[in-house]
DNA sequence: TTCATTTCTTAACCCAGGTTAAGTGTTTAG
DNA sequence: CTAAACACTTAACCTGGGTTAAGAAATGAA
């Protein structure tokens, strides 16, 4: 399905238009390479095994993105909310088979660019290989944090930071989901919950 | 100090000459550039609350790139050795203070590259601008592997990990230093070890 | 409305790793 | 050569989180 303007969450448009200033034609030219995906809640966008060939846009809804340790447990690294892209960037940019879920946890609506598609654009609209890099750099910067903060925080510590930081993750994502992302079992979260609440 | 060719690491050379096909021209004018920097074992490259405004090559010795947690315990992220390039890139983009320690650990050579003739050298050879993306894309797929790992693996899983993939780690390494990159005590990482040669 | 499914909580038991403390090498510097 | 500093180990005790099992509460479908 094709994208339609009035659609689309602002933060998109204001990030090509504004921040990296593309002309409108620009803009439009970009758009036409997209197409509107929709997912129904707890269907996946991604399964490890698979190849991505796409990024997708997080249009309206949110995901987890998650990956089976050795004894199959679910692992999930990171949620998604609006205005988040979505995909497995190793598998991307090897064009391997990636390790990662992706599942959409609401009805969601994801804006997709593939792979072929991205790198017509990319020899159009020469911003856009800038946005690349912009966007390759805080992930790493991100990525560097977040192995900062497992480091050197306690299960307890990264519950408490995540109220503190996010939480509106906590009107959105069900406690078990929640649990997997602080790597500890539900079980463990509601005894650490209960602790907490009865310090005083 | 100047850098001498000849007492560059060969795959510091291999990796702009053949990989980023710099002329001897580009190579020799990128070099100019660089200045030797010799640091003896302990001391530090860099310390929390500093700015880095360098990128440095580890051309010999190693490293170990730490942060503290709210305790004041040292929390080691990973250990550089040679052709590692070594600063806290956070710090290096936003140009605010960083978080990182960068020890040595043994006498060690650094080629260092100020942020202003990096960015010289980048207007001159139009290439390093690839080298520098490739490298984000790099550092950012690792970073993300380091956390699929820390959330899937055991310690005791990390410490085979480690002695099947970087053996080497341990022949430069103190056990301690490596307690701390396993993310446990020293003595706990001592009673592990016990506890696996006894197993049979 | 009711039954089934999913989500969350509680409790008992266990174990890996933290903590504290003491001891044994092994380097290093004076 | 020797004292101090450092690196590693061992042991006793404690605690947070895993495991298993069961039940309560919320959500959803028929």
């Amino acid at each position: 399905m094709e994208v339609d303007l009035k659609n689309i969450n602002h933060k998109f448009v204001e990030l090509f238009r504004q921040t990296f200033a593309f002309t409108e034609e620009e803009f439009a030219l970009f758009l036409s390479y997209f197409t509107v995906k929709t997912v129904t809640k707890k269907d996946y966008y991604l399964r490890a095994g698979e190849c991505c060939h796409a990024k997708a846009y997080l249009n309206k809804g949110c995901a987890r993105n998650f990956v089976l340790d050795e004894q199959g447990h679910e692992r999930i690294l990171f949620f998604a909310f609006e205005d988040w892209w979505l995909g497995d960037f190793d598998s991307y940019y090897s064009g391997k088979p990636g390790t990662n879920y992706i599942q959409l946890l609401e009805d969601s609506e994801l804006l997709v660019i593939s792979k072929e598609n991205f790198q017509k654009a990319e020899k159009e609209i020469s911003k856009l290989t800038q946005w690349y890099s912009f966007k390759m750099l805080r992930s790493a910067s991100a990525s560097r944090n977040r192995i900062e903060e497992m480091k050197t925080l306690s299960a307890e510590e990264r519950y408490l930071k995540l109220i503190e930081k996010q939480p509106h993750i906590f009107q959105r994502i069900p406690l078990q989901h929640i649990a997997s992302y602080l790597n500890i079992e539900p079980q463990s979260l509601s005894r650490m919950r209960n602790r907490l609440t009865n310090k005083h």
